[in-house]
DNA sequence: TGTTCTACGTATAGCGTTCTACATTTTGAT
DNA sequence: ATCAAAATGTAGAACGCTATACGTAGAACA
C-alpha cells in the first residue's frame, strides 16, 4: 500500500565543511582541523576559515561526525523523573559542559538495559547513570564498551567505570546523630525494599553504626517498603500506630517523608512533636512551611558536575578508575526540631 | 602540547550490516531492506536475514541511518526539570514509543534556541517542545526545518507545526466555578509575570471571563510575579497581608500553589479557612495531607502521547497543521473545601 | 514461442565528517 | 648557500548505512 505523501518535509538544506572550504579557499581537511583544533593551522587559516563558518552560519553534523568517531553527546539515565532531586543532577552536568562542544541527552526508560543499547545505538561518547539497579559486573560491561561515570552506586569493584557518590553512610549518621541531639531516642528508618542499591546499603549501615555508637536506647529498627505509594503509607500507619511507636522516622528520601508526613497528619498527630520525620536529598519541596522537612543535603549539583568531569576525561583517554565524594550536610527544618525548648 | 593518551578507550567492534548480510549469504541491500521492512523481499530471505540479525545481535547505528535519512530520534525540550508534571509528559511520550523504532532523548537548557540547534545537529527526525517561549514565528521558522510539535502553546497561527494542548481557559474556569461554588467569592489570581505565554494568557482570560459571567461580587485581580522564588513568597504575602484579603487564591501552578500555603502557614493562617488556594498540573504532591491541594488536572501523560503520535504522523509526511485539546479537570481537596460545611 | 509483467536481488554511489599519508613551504642552524 | 627539521596545507579513503538503478528469473498472456 502505497501511502501518497503529500510534501515530505524538506530537508532543509544544510551548510557542510565543503561549502565553507569553497568559501575559505581552502581544502576540506583544512577547515576539519580548524574545527577540531588540531595541529598544524596558522593563525591566518584559522581566521580565514573562522570568519567563513561564522558567515555562512556552519554547523558539523553530529550524525557525519559519529561516523568517523565522536558525536559530542553524552547520554543520562535517571531511575525515576518525579524526584526533584535529579533536576539538580542535571542542572550540574550542564554547567559543566557549558563551554564544551558537548551536549546532554537524557533518556528515561522502565528498561533501563535497553535505554543503554539504544544510547549505544546513537553512539553517545560518554554514558552518566544515576542510581543505577545494574550489578556491577554489568556496568562493567558497559563500561568496557563506552566511557562510562555511575552516580549513587557505590559499588567500586570494577575497574571499567567511574563512580560519584555522596556519602550515604556518613549521611545516615548524621541524620541519627541530628536527631539524638534534638532529644530523639527512638529512631526507626523507613527504607526501601526493591530493587536493591548500594545506596541503601550504605545508608542503612549508617542508621546503624550510629544508632549503636550513640548508645542512646532507642532499638535499630528498619522497615522497608516497596516504592509504590500505598505500600509506603501501609507500612508508615503501621509503625505510627504501633505500640512502641517511634520518636522519629528516617526516610531514606524525600519523597518517602512526604508520604510519611502526610500519614502522619491524617493520623491526627503533630510533627514532629508526636513523631519527627526526616528525609534525604534536600529537595526544593522541603523548603515549604507545610512541609518544612529536615533532609541531608547531598548537593546533587556537585554531583553531576563531577560526573560531568568524569566522563569527559574519560573520553579524553584516562583508564583508570576515579572515585569521587561528596560529602553530605544535614539541613534542619521543623519536622525535627527539639520537643520540649528548655 | 600533546597529550599522551595511556590506553583510549577501544571503539567496541561492532557488527555491520555487512557482516549480516555475509552471515546470510545475501547482499547488503537485501538485509538494509529487511531492515526497513521495504518492498521486495521474500519471505524466505527475509527468514534468513532476520535469523542472522538474532544471531549476530545486530543493532543498527544511528549515525549511519542519520547521513542517509532518519535517526529514529526524538528531541524532547521542556522549560524546567524541577516541576513533576512535565515527568507524566515524558512517560506519555515514551509509552507512544513504545513499539516503535523511535527513542526519545530530552534535553534541557537555559536557553532553548541554542538547545534546538543542538538537537538539529544531532539530527533528530523531529522535536517536542514543551511550554515553549519562543514567538509563533520562530516555531514556525523551526517548524520548516524538521516535524514539530509544541505542548502548552496556544497560537495555531503557523501552520508548519502542530499544537497539542490542554484547554486552559476552561481549565481556569473550572476553578473559578468550584470556588464559586464552595462559597468563596474573592477570587485572586497568582500569575507569571516573565516570559510571557500563551498558557497564562488563556488561564487568565479564563479566569477574567468566569469571574464576570460568576457575578459573585468578587473584584477581578491578578497578581503577576516572577517565576523567582522570593519574590512569589513577596507578592503572597502582599496579597494575604492586603486589607481587602482574597477568600482565594488561584494559582497558576501547583508549585506556586505551594509557596502560598507555605507563605499562608507562616503568616498563621489557615488554608481553606482563612484562604482557599488552588493550583494546577495536579502534581504527585498535592496528594500529600500536608499540602491536600486543590488542582486541575491536564492530564500531562495524555498530552504527550498525542504530542509523540502526531510528530511520527509529520515525520511519515503529514504537512497540513494538526492541533489536538485534551479537556481539564477539577481535583477538589481540602485546599479549597467549602469554608462553612451547612 | 515470443513478449511483457512482476517479483526478487544486487551493485554501488553517496551522505558529511575525520584523519592518515603525503606534498610543499618556511625556518633555523651551520 | 645548504640541508634538516618544523610548520602548514591538501588529497582522498574510510565510517555504516540508504535508496536508486539495474539485472534476472519466472509467470502470464498472446
Amino acid at each position: 500500500m502505497a501511502k501518497t505523501v503529500s510534501s515530505p518535509p524538506k530537508p532543509a538544506e544544510r551548510i557542510t565543511i565543503r561549502e565553507v572550504a569553497q568559501d575559505a579557499g581552502v581544502s576540506v581537511a583544512a577547515v576539519s582541523k580548524v574545527l577540531r583544533d588540531a595541529y598544524g593551522v596558522s593563525d591566518a587559516l584559522r581566521a580565514k576559515v573562522r570568519a567563513s563558518m561564522d558567515k555562512l552560519n556552519y554547523r558539523p553534523r553530529a550524525s557525519a561526525r559519529g561516523m568517523r568517531g565522536k558525536t559530542y553527546t553524552l547520554g543520562l539515565i535517571f531511575p525515576d523523573l518525579r524526584n526533584p532531586f535529579f533536576a539538580d543532577v542535571y542542572a550540574g552536568v550542564n554547567s559543566a559542559l557549558e563551554r564544551t562542544q558537548y551536549q546532554a541527552m537524557q533518556g528515561f526508560s522502565t528498561t533501563p538495559a535497553a535505554l543503554i543499547e539504544a544510547m549505544i545505538d546513537r553512539q553517545m561518547d560518554g554514558l552518566i547513570l544515576i542510581g543505577p539497579n545494574e550489578s556491577a559486573a554489568s556496568l562493567a560491561a558497559t563500561g568496557a564498551r563506552l566511557p562510562l561515570v555511575t552516580i549513587g552506586q557505590h559499588d567500586k569493584s570494577g575497574d571499567g567505570y567511574d563512580t560519584v557518590n555522596n556519602d550515604d553512610q556518613l549521611g545516615a549518621r548524621l541524620v541519627v546523630r541530628h536527631l539524638v541531639g534534638n532529644g530523639f531516642r527512638n529512631i526507626a528508618m523507613l527504607s526501601l525494599m526493591q530493587p536493591a542499591s548500594t545506596v541503601i546499603e550504605q545508608r542503612e549501615l549508617g542508621y546503624r553504626l550510629e544508632m549503636m555508637e550513640q548508645k542512646c536506647g532507642g532499638t535499630i529498627n528498619i522497615v522497608r517498603a516497596p516504592q509504590v505509594v500505598r505500600d509506603v503509607q501501609v507500612a508508615v500507619r503501621r509503625l505510627l500506630e504501633s505500640k512502641d511507636r517511634p520518636d522519629a522516622i528516617f526516610c531514606w528520601t524525600d519523597l518517602m517523608a512526604f508520604e510519611a508526613i502526610s500519614v502522619a497528619v491524617d493520623l491526627g498527630l503533630s510533627v514532629p512533636d508526636d513523631i519527627a520525620i526526616v528525609g534525604y536529598d534536600n529537595t526544593m519541596f522541603c523548603d515549604f512551611a507545610q512541609n518544612s522537612l529536615t533532609s541531608v543535603d547531598q548537593s546533587g549539583e556537585l554531583l553531576g558536575l563531577q560526573a560531568a568531569r568524569l566522563v569527559v576525561e574519560r573520553i579524553d583517554g584516562r583508564s583508570a578508575a576515579d572515585h569521587f565524594t561528596v560529602p553530605p550536610r544535614i539541613v534542619a527544618r521543623n519536622s525535627s526540631r527539639p520537643r520540649k525548648p528548655i
